[in-house]
DNA sequence: CACTTCTTTCACAACTTCGTGAAGCATGTA
DNA sequence: TACATGCTTCACGAAGTTGTGAAAGAAGTG
């Protein structure tokens, strides 16, 4: 496969910033996002501590803050090289599914919530009614995520198909 | 209906902080957050800047300004009442499934830039072939996002005949 | 055309978040 | 045990947000 010389530097580098501003956008912290986006870029998907400090030009301090926020959320892995001291990072397999279904838990709050909303307003009551639909849909949503992933699965299984063979 | 003497303040008052404080966890901003659950427990769905103004406990300028948020993403619309000087704020109809479901924009750019990464990295290398499933992905849940617009449309008839008729 | 009422704008202060450098800590090597 | 290497913690400063009060603006009324 093709290796980091042949790469346009400039490019990835500029794909790293927009990928990473973007996964800001959403949400991710800053620096994590950036972590995330590099570690994309690289064929192992595995980048040390040390790389990736150098890459985005941030201190070991920032490294060290950011990849235990994406351990912590489980998007990043940590392993040590055997005879090594050095801490490889790499970006687990299907990040994006699942971090993209894994709402369950928001998902849990705000059904709860919702349903002391409608409680306290009476399911009777307009406002109750319209908290109860609201109630629902999130309901709704968080039922259809699982069938998604299925249905992404599969989906995923005939594009490599077609794609690659 | 329940009128609003009805109600136990308390618990209402205690749903729209702690609603408005999931959303603003989601990204909404504060204020747009907690008006938008205020506004929920109304039977109308509506309210005049000076009612969400005393509710809340925040300045006539910070409700301008979080109604400006609002209206600018389309979540809440202004009105006049005829014969009056105040502006009243209408929570739109189906601000949940339009939030969830106009994903349009950030998809879109999402598919630029990862396109940009592929290119970068050329097709064929492994890191290429991730952006590239990955690229697949965001356009998948894309396709799907539009579908389940539809199954909920779909899902909401047939739940609002079962919880009320 | 003053007056009243309501909304918006703006400069500022409070608050948060974020990344850094420096020091500390853990772990392996001689 | 001394030393080297690499990670983590922590206090601080920089930067960005956010909400406020004050003043200006807009729009109806007498």
């Amino acid at each position: 496969m093709t290796s980091t010389t042949d790469r346009d530097t400039q490019a990835v580098s500029q794909f790293v910033e927009r990928f990473g501003g973007i996964l800001a956008d959403t949400g991710v912290p800053r620096m994590p996002a950036r972590i995330l986006a590099a570690l994309l870029t690289t064929d192992s998907g595995r980048l040390t501590a040390a790389e990736i400090a150098d890459l985005l030009q941030i201190s070991p301090a920032a490294v060290s803050g950011a990849v235990r926020y994406l351990t912590t959320v489980q998007i990043v892995s940590r392993e040590r090289e055997p005879g090594s001291r050095r801490d490889v990072y790499r970006m687990r397999d299907n990040v994006w599914y699942e971090a993209t279904f894994r709402k369950d838990q928001m998902l849990g709050m705000i059904d709860e919530v919702l349903a002391e909303g409608v409680e306290a307003l009476g399911a009777d009551s307009d406002a109750g009614a319209r908290l109860d639909e609201t109630r629902e849909f999130f309901r709704f949503v968080h039922s259809e995520l699982g069938s998604m992933l299925d249905r992404w699965r599969a989906h995923r299984e005939k594009w490599l198909e077609e794609h690659q063979g």
